[in-house]
DNA sequence: CCAATAACTAAGCAGTTGCTTAGATTTAAC
DNA sequence: GTTAAATCTAAGCAACTGCTTAGTTATTGG
């Protein structure tokens, strides 16, 4: 009996998601996302409630598709080459072009404060925890190392997927893709 | 034949340093450094001319009170192993109490666009740059390295620096540290 | 074709941002 | 003591923030 919408949820969050990304998450506005989501800031608000609602859908979609290579490191059973893998993956994926935009999840959790945004923050810290988790799975199938070095392993390869984050927007491909080599020399 | 004025520009800087350290450039709003500093915004812009006078003021105290280590650095002829030090005075140094703030220059990179803070943005690469050539004369010493594996080495080296920013926010001491020790078992 | 309902547009809300300005107050040379 | 200059206070500026609301337009079952 009433009106259909004049645009796809799906579609408006991919646009969403891209301007965040580039963008980060405070420094995007309402009114941006207006224009990038090409649809009105009511909306914006009547399919996603507020700001926080539409980026937290956009790391849902973040997440699927991501999940192509996050899947891939956790079908394979190569140990630590596997997680090598995924780091040149990683930033595969995370290239637009030429240019490196880091992963949006990092991004922002460099960006927001905890306690003004709870609720993403737990968004965050879930995402990167499962990532660790992967880590200490494959690390364990190398069959070499103690449960102590496994642990201190995870955080130092965590440290260095971090770093990534920023030294993409710094570094130049070849310069990326050597710190990946040094990081796994000798593990 | 004129009034004095009634603060320390030194002090109320020292003041501005600590606030844009504990909460990044964007978010710290001149009302708040109005509060922090203890002068009234009239002041702060008669003394440093806006926001990103105050700002390049507090990179310039920061870079003074960090140069106690980056000199040691300068000073030390122990390569690579200058280098850790360097990493553990630097995690040292950038704790106030429990909390680990990370690097403000670090910090402010990661959370400012260069388009729109040009000024700031040169101002922070001009900093990190500095701490690379540090990296590379240091390397350098060791004498066993080639040109090329010196200035890789260097990339991974700021790479797990800037991760260390981000993971002082997220990982423990001891964590931290053992981080640190598996970045220079791969050097 | 009509009435009910949802989606649309656009104006506007209060609060915050960086920054400025008008006017009062303090200082110090004469 | 008077006067000129610099510093102070506090109010206010336009532009922006996330969000809401009043009113119009489109859709669809009866």
């Amino acid at each position: 009996m009433a009106r259909k919408k004049q645009y796809n949820e799906t579609e408006v969050i991919e646009k969403a998601m891209r301007l965040f990304w580039r963008n980060g998450y405070e420094s995007t506005s309402v009114r941006m996302l207006e224009k990038e989501m090409g649809i009105n800031q009511f909306s914006i608000y009547a399919s996603f409630k507020n700001k926080e609602g539409v980026f937290l859908e956009s790391i849902k979609l973040y997440n699927t598709r991501i999940k192509a290579i996050t899947d891939t490191l956790e079908k394979s059973n190569n140990g630590v080459v596997g997680i090598k893998d995924y780091f040149l993956d990683f930033l595969d994926f995370s290239r637009e072009g030429a240019i490196f935009k880091g992963c949006l999840v990092t991004n922002t959790v460099n960006e927001i404060k905890e306690d003004a945004n709870p609720v993403i923050m737990a968004a965050l810290k879930r995402f990167s925890l499962n990532i660790r988790v992967l880590f200490v799975r494959n690390l364990k199938q190398d069959d070499q190392r103690g449960v102590e070095e496994i642990e201190a392993q995870a955080d130092y390869l965590m440290n260095a997927l971090l770093g990534l984050s920023i030294s993409s927007k710094v570094f130049n491909e070849a310069q990326l893709k050597s710190i990946i080599k040094i990081t796994f020399l000798h593990l």
